[in-house]
DNA sequence: GTCTATACAGGGATAGAC
DNA sequence: GTCTATCCCTGTATAGAC
């Protein structure tokens, strides 16, 4: 039997540049797995976890209905395992952006334009992974919950560095923090490419009034 | 036949205090309706729209399944009746908070402010309100994409005055009204009651953080 | 590991009596 | 306007052959 997990190892090295579908091609999963994972992606993205059939995306992984089983234990774990592919990767992602520079104000810009833009370019399957997690069992919706609040703290301790070396004024640094981040979050609702700004030319501006927000006045 | 709509003129005064329940009580509906109405708002808030049944929304309203089709047409019908309602009271709180002053400053800190609180306050309706109108036809979201568009532009007017005056510096204005909205917004997707600040006080922390990202350094 | 066939449950919506 | 009864469809998951 598989397990149900991705190696945290395979996820080293994305780029934003490079769609989320690609960067589960680079996991070292089995084809027929592999094939699934990607079709549910697809499925769940486009109607959402309720609405998306077993049918459906055995259909687009080009298998039988029951094929699906041999893989996944359910639905439910098929959409488990999405979830946390997905958050490895975005913490993945705010890690690195955060690892270019030690100063305060460049970290925050980083993440904040980096997270933001990673939401504006994957939103579409975001969206299941922050509005569709009340299908998971409460166990594996602790394991996501865990991952987010790894993004949280990162963000929580560059905010309270700055703040430390009286780079920022900050009344409240959970606040500040959440607040940041629904910054990034959010954009994965309303966000629709090719109109407006580019994910990148968000980030960039949302990156700079996170910074406004937070910066202290000399 | 009833119409479909809730009267807006219904909705005037509601104060944030009260519970959107409470406020839909004050509606003029009549009674069978206003019980499948808030039955409905109870079941869609803890399953979500397409887990929670239409026999399980006529047993909390206290009748038979079938009794629900001669007030609603469909499912759908009464998914797009509790959107309608709750943007309309959102609209009105917004606008409420935006007429106790004419100065931006303290305008966008009220409109902010309250939204938070609100969104706060009423996290679980308003989940089904924001996450699952992809399950609306195309011409009631649109409906529903109308009283969105008019919050936005609120705080759209509210900012580009205080550009105008000379009081905000905002580079893009759109993007800076996106941003505090997601923050206002976003909060019905992680906030629980009991647990850190009131709504109320998230609101101010929120309109302080807002204010500072768009304030001219004088 | 994939298939066909199917069990089994549940949901949206309607018919027709009262 | 409410009920009981029911139609019909869809969905998840399993059985058993290949």
């Amino acid at each position: 039997m598989r397990t149900s997990r991705a190696p945290a190892d395979d996820l080293r090295g994305c780029a934003l540049g490079m769609t989320l579908d690609r960067q589960i091609e680079r996991l070292r999963f089995p084809d027929g797995y592999r094939r699934l994972f990607l079709a549910a992606i697809e499925a769940f993205a486009e109607h959402g976890f309720h609405v998306a059939s077993t049918r459906d995306i055995a259909a687009r992984a080009g298998m039988s209905p029951a094929a699906m089983y041999v893989h996944f234990r359910s639905k439910e774990e098929l959409l488990h395992c999405i979830a946390m592919a997905a958050l490895d990767l975005t913490v993945e992602v705010a890690n690195e952006a955060a690892a270019g520079s030690t100063e305060p104000v460049e970290r925050l810009r980083a993440v904040v334009g980096t997270l933001t833009a990673w939401h504006a370019h994957h939103a579409p399957s975001v969206r299941v992974v922050l509005y569709h997690l009340d299908a998971l069992t409460p166990e594996h919706r602790g394991e996501v919950s865990d991952r987010q609040r790894t993004v949280n703290r990162l963000v929580c301790d560059i905010m309270a560095d700055g703040v430390s070396r009286g780079v920022f004024d900050i009344p409240d640094v959970a606040v500040a923090c959440g607040a940041a981040l629904s910054l990034c979050v959010d954009v994965a609702r309303w966000y629709q490419p090719g109109r407006g700004w580019s994910p990148r030319e968000l980030g960039d501006q949302h990156a700079a009034l996170v910074v406004r927000m937070v910066l202290a006045h000399q």
